[in-house]
DNA sequence: AAATTAAATGCAATTTAGTTGCATAAACTA
DNA sequence: TAGTTTATGCAACTAAATTGCATTTAATTT
């Protein structure tokens, strides 16, 4: 994706084209999995700690980032599917969670299922974690 | 359950048994959602941190206890199900966190659900959350 | 039951993650 | 390009996760 085009990304979310927000943006866009905060910080040395921990809440909002659920205790974002807005988020995919190299992608399948919840329970959303080996990791 | 069908628990585990270990143990068993680290610390105040910490770890090896996914960053965990042992971990069933009140209970549901994954990966376990609002919330 | 062995606990300390305030610097607007 | 708004970096703080070590306690053996 061009440079020109993450700063269309960043003004249809009303976001302020900084440097910080352009790479951050390009490393999700090349990683294809979700990253943690302290990935950012190993990759992304040249900014702050706080000013990437920003651009991660800036992104949440505007609603370029989800955050992927994962039993670590550590949060992990991953990128938006075009379907997202900041007002409907539409994350009802699944990941996928290697526990071999412990990287988590998005994979396409979409989550259809219906579940059933307790009566007088409310479902707004659904989430599915797929955890095993994968590819890379199958070779080794 | 009595004093003794919990130490029974922690034998068959092969887990000495502490009032540490009974005391965390009795607290998953009357609160029947998932809890964290900071809820023990909270509940049990008798004990160190680094007690109820490695209280945890011990229980997650052992395959008492597993950790359920979520997208806040904090581990939590809930009790295993009959089903589990250390080997072989039976965690497909369905967590439901409440987007109000911030508790995360087990639904009994079993995920039965096949899931199509890149080719030369291998699947070991699904996860399932459901978010939306539980029913206590739902009257407020 | 006492002595031995092995493991659990508490304390101190460290590392890492998450968060806030404020002065400065940079991006947008007119 | 001047003025306004927002982002950044630094310092500082809170909270979570983790390790080492001395002491205590549980289980085992005699």
């Amino acid at each position: 994706m061009s440079q020109e085009n993450i700063k269309g990304i960043l003004k249809t979310h009303q976001l302020r084209i900084t440097d910080c927000r352009m790479d951050v943006m390009q490393f999700f866009l090349d990683e294809k999995s979700a990253l943690s905060q302290s990935d950012l910080e190993n990759q992304l040395t040249t900014y702050d700690r706080v000013t990437l921990y920003r651009t991660l809440n800036s992104f949440l909002d505007s609603g370029i980032l989800h955050r992927i659920p994962n039993e670590t205790g550590i949060a992990t974002y991953g990128l938006c599917h075009d379907t997202c807005s900041p007002d409907q988020h539409e994350h009802n995919h699944v990941h996928f969670k290697c526990n071999k190299c412990g990287q988590i992608e998005c994979l396409e399948e979409k989550v259809a299922h219906h579940v059933t919840v307790p009566s007088g329970y409310k479902v707004d959303g659904i989430n599915m974690i797929v955890d095993g080996i994968c590819g890379k990791c199958a070779l080794i």
